[in-house]
RNA sequence: CGGGAUGUAGCGCAGCCUGGUAGCGCACCACAAUGGGGUUGUGGGGGUCGGAAGUUCGAAUCUUCUCAUCCCGACCA
């Protein structure tokens, strides 16, 4: 390709709103163009890296013998109202009517597309397992897309469904999945961590995301010094302290805190750690309010929570007026000690003693309390994030924590959907059955943005080369002017193309500063720069994007030189 | 959903307070010089100021409404 033939078009200027570097990256080298909130235009120039994930995506799930389909984006409603999901997918469900007034919605995911599918082609344990995969475009109407590609609305998804006949069956081809997202990302280039995750709304036995580390990341990844566990942050368990409690030394007293509110006022203003103070949080519970009780140091997870049998799914804290009906105080002054709801406390909690709590009462707090001889709790659970130094959950070393960007999810879903939409087969003994499912995702426009922000520097993108949009570009010093360069760079572009070789010749008449920075900016990896300085000797320039290194090379041996780094 | 801000040329911005029908840089076009790290000069094209209504002789500028976009927050206990 040569640049006058091509659509190149760059920018020295960021704009606005573009925060982290991928996004400004994609913008400046004109790979993405916004068209709305959450809108992108794919450029020629972002497509080809598109569509090189694509091909990796696509091969290595034929391999695993998945079958690729392609299913509408828009999906009829009535579909969601059996599984119930038009009402609990909520806002994030982009609904249309038709001219009739039919409701449709634009498919944010295929679940019930695909089951639809399955209960109507699949009808005997004879033709399980199967694997049906598209790469099909999706829209969330996010809250707020941000960061470019990352969290836009519409957006390119390869998304996978199994269907099987047991649990086993799924398991085998769980972990087939789990094999194959790991080649692919391998293959692509990227550093990634699968991780066990929650397995969320969507419910079932089993789920592992697949992040790219990068410190732009959104989510928190604990892992393990020593073994190779790794979880999301919201599913990462936090042990058993092994310590037990001490006895108490303290006696009960009310004290005084004018305004005090938050742990840490209040810690200040005792001049004590907010690690003998535990913060009680009133939230909904199934039936009635629950007390949730954690150390004051530590944050409690939602996920967590929201899990718990007597907890209210979607996790929600009381209002200020629902907790003065309760506490018969504000907020900042809710205890333990004479609270009449259920209280859950976390593992940490049962084994402090002498410890403050709020009063509940407005300006005063409680300290020098002591379980069993004060008060009590219901129930003790996990109920707080991981932090850097715990012990790691499968008892080898002890969790540190990354920040990842969530590019793949896979689920074992079981026979949910499959119930809920009657999708049924014959087994062996001829009775019907529902099918037990998987589901496999990638975001592959995340993708894109992922890998720019795990590889990049002050100049611009530095392209894995499976992935990179050319992987070599000719930087000729003055064609214009000189017949013996202009022939140099001809025969060497000729002898790339023919090779097969995804070869960018800038042609342009432009100053040589403009053709390197582009270069570096559109992240090339094999940069092949010719003038006559170089040609005296018969010789021309070669960088590599990674190191920027240059070194010089045989007008007759580069061609082998380049097909040795491209192998 | 709550809070904050912004909409003026493709992009980045000034002008608005103190009304008098738009300006800068980059990008773009032409010519020339330059020709190994975003070079320089000259000359150009392009916007009616997010939209609507109002005040006024006159509105980018003042008022009201509206739309759009962006940022922050949604553990305070």
């Amino acid at each position: 390709m040569k640049t006058t033939q091509f659509h190149l078009q760059t920018r020295k200027e960021t704009p606005a709103d573009a925060e982290i570097i991928s996004h400004q990256l994609m913008i400046r080298t004109g790979m993405i163009s916004r068209l709305g909130s959450g809108l992108y235009n794919w450029t020629p120039l972002g497509l080809k890296v598109l569509r090189k994930i694509e091909k990796i995506v696509r091969e290595e799930m034929d391999k695993a013998g998945c079958l690729e389909m392609i299913m509408p984006t828009i999906q009829p409603a009535g579909l969601w109202q059996e599984t119930a999901r038009w009402d609990k997918y909520g806002d994030l469900l982009l609904k249309i009517k038709d001219r009739a007034g039919r409701d449709f919605c634009f498919g944010p995911t295929h679940e019930e597309v695909i089951t639809d599918f399955a209960r109507k082609e699949i009808k005997s344990y004879k033709q399980l397992p199967i694997t049906f995969y598209q790469i099909q475009t999706k829209f969330r109407d996010e809250i707020r897309p941000r960061f470019g590609v990352m969290r836009a609305r519409e957006f390119l998804m390869k998304d996978a469904y199994s269907f099987h006949l047991n649990i086993d069956c799924l398991k085998d081809t769980y972990a087939k999945m789990h094999q194959a997202y790991c080649n692919i990302f391998e293959r692509i280039g990227l550093t990634f961590r699968p991780v066990e995750a929650d397995s969320g709304e969507i419910g079932g036995t089993g789920s592992h995301e697949f992040h790219v580390l990068a410190d732009s990341g959104e989510d928190a990844i604990a892992y393990s010094t020593e073994s190779d566990y790794a979880a999301n942050i919201e599913k990462c368990e936090v042990l058993a302290p092994t310590k037990s409690r001490p006895e108490p030394q303290q006696e009960l007293k009310i004290i005084d805190t004018p305004n005090k509110k938050s742990i840490q006022e209040v810690a200040d203003f005792l001049a004590i750690s907010p690690k003998k103070i535990i913060k009680t949080l009133l939230v909904a519970g199934v039936d009635a309010p629950v007390a949730l009780v954690l150390r004051g140091d530590h944050e409690l997870n939602e996920i967590k929570a929201a899990n718990l049998a007597e907890v209210a799914s979607p996790f929600t804290l009381l209002e200020d007026e629902e907790i003065k009906q309760v506490a018969q105080c504000d907020a900042g002054s809710i205890g333990v000690k004479d609270l009449n709801c259920h209280i859950i406390v976390d593992r940490a909690v049962a084994i402090m003693s002498d410890f403050v709590t709020g009063a509940n009462e407005d300006d005063k707090h409680l300290s020098g309390v002591n379980w069993q001889r004060d008060t009590s709790f219901n129930q003790v659970e996990d109920l707080r994030n991981a932090k850097v130094g715990d012990p790691s959950p499968d008892g080898k070393g002890t969790i540190k924590i990354a920040r990842g960007i969530e590019v793949g999810h896979i689920f074992q879903l079981g026979d949910v959907y499959a119930q809920s939409m009657n999708a049924v087969v014959l087994n062996e003994q001829g009775k019907s059955q529902a099918m037990t499912m998987g589901c496999y995702s990638i975001g592959v426009t995340r993708v894109v943005a992922a890998a720019i922000e795990q590889n990049h520097d002050e100049k611009g993108i530095i392209w894995p080369q499976q992935i990179a949009p050319f992987t070599v570009v000719i930087l000729p010093m003055n064609m214009k002017k000189s017949e013996r360069v202009k022939q140099a760079v001809n025969d060497l572009y000729n002898q790339l193309k023919n090779l097969g070789v995804e070869v960018l010749l800038d042609d342009r008449k432009i100053r040589p500063g403009v053709m390197f920075a582009d270069a570096e900016l559109l992240g090339i990896p094999h940069q092949i720069t010719i003038g006559d300085r170089s040609l005296d000797d018969g010789e021309v320039e070669y960088k590599s994007r990674k190191d920027m290194q240059s070194i010089r090379v045989k007008q007759d041996e580069i061609v082998d030189h380049l097909q040795s780094l491209l192998a």
